[in-house]
DNA sequence: TACTTTAACTTAACACGTTAACAATTTGGG
DNA sequence: CCCAAATTGTTAACGTGTTAAGTTAAAGTA
């Protein structure tokens, strides 16, 4: 208990978590740019081609995005057709959106280039390594989430 | 190669970085907006705690901070009094920044909570899976920029 | 010395992260 | 049925991420 001090930025944590995320998003992003499309709006744009037809609550948790967040976006994509969105009729405060024709070709498009860089990652990581990384990110994320106090 | 699809949120490294980042934030922050503190803001801070004096390009590279979002951060604590800037006599292109009285009585302040945040963190995760994920995390980093194409 | 190039920031513009306040429904009693 | 409370978003405001353009000072070159 002698030495209680802050460690430098080269082992804390949240800094090497973001150094991680930033090195392996540089793949990613490129192809991204070219089509005009952030890593946020890609994310929804993913989570509608798996389950096309959710409201914004539920692509909220999925995409990992605020409210607020996911709502700019959502205006952003809808002004580009890419989405769509209809009022639940049940419940007319929930909107389900809907990928489009064009959301879905853009898809098409973007998806097999974010595969090569997945598999080119994982090549230079090593598989096993890379199960190994998930792994352990959960049980941090469990661990953590665990008791917050 | 038959199966070129994407991976669900689940088990992208993205995502998966993100949320850990996410999980491990949370114990941070609190106690920084406590003292109206962001978690850049504090990362400021804490590199002037441990060199004092750094000019800003420099800062940037030791925060992960880009230029911009630098420069409005130091306003913002400048306008706080917790840094002060002077200007380098022999170039008068960089200003050089020292952390102020109150801006040390302030990392004084804050600092002890979170090192006993990290150590709680340690704790529960295991000492030994921190530091494989360390490991780990430098590793990727070191494969993913090494060819960037 | 005058002129171009480079370096060290700063500003602008747009998108996202985050908290708080708002608006529109829907739901749950009484 | 009516009103309070909860639910589902949206808007506002401020700070950060990111790219591009602008400023000022130093360095290099003819």
């Amino acid at each position: 208990m002698a030495d209680k001090y802050l460690r430098k930025f080269k082992r804390s944590l949240p800094m090497s978590l973001l150094r991680a995320r930033e090195a392996v998003m540089k793949n990613f992003i490129p192809s991204l740019q070219e089509h005009k499309l952030s890593a946020q709006q890609w994310r929804v744009i993913r989570a509608l081609q798996d389950e096309n037809g959710l409201d914004i609550s539920k692509l909220s948790v999925r995409c990992h995005l605020m409210m607020p967040s996911l709502s700019r976006i959502i205006k952003n994509l809808e002004s580009r057709s890419l989405i769509d969105r209809r009022a639940n009729d049940r419940d007319q405060r929930v909107s389900v959106i809907f990928l489009t024709k064009s959301g879905k070709q853009l898809y098409d498009l973007v998806a097999p280039k974010s595969v090569e860089r997945y598999e080119d990652i994982t090549e230079k990581f090593g598989y096993g390594k890379m199960e190994l990384l998930y792994e352990l990110l959960e049980e941090l994320v469990e661990k953590v989430d665990e008791a917050d106090e």
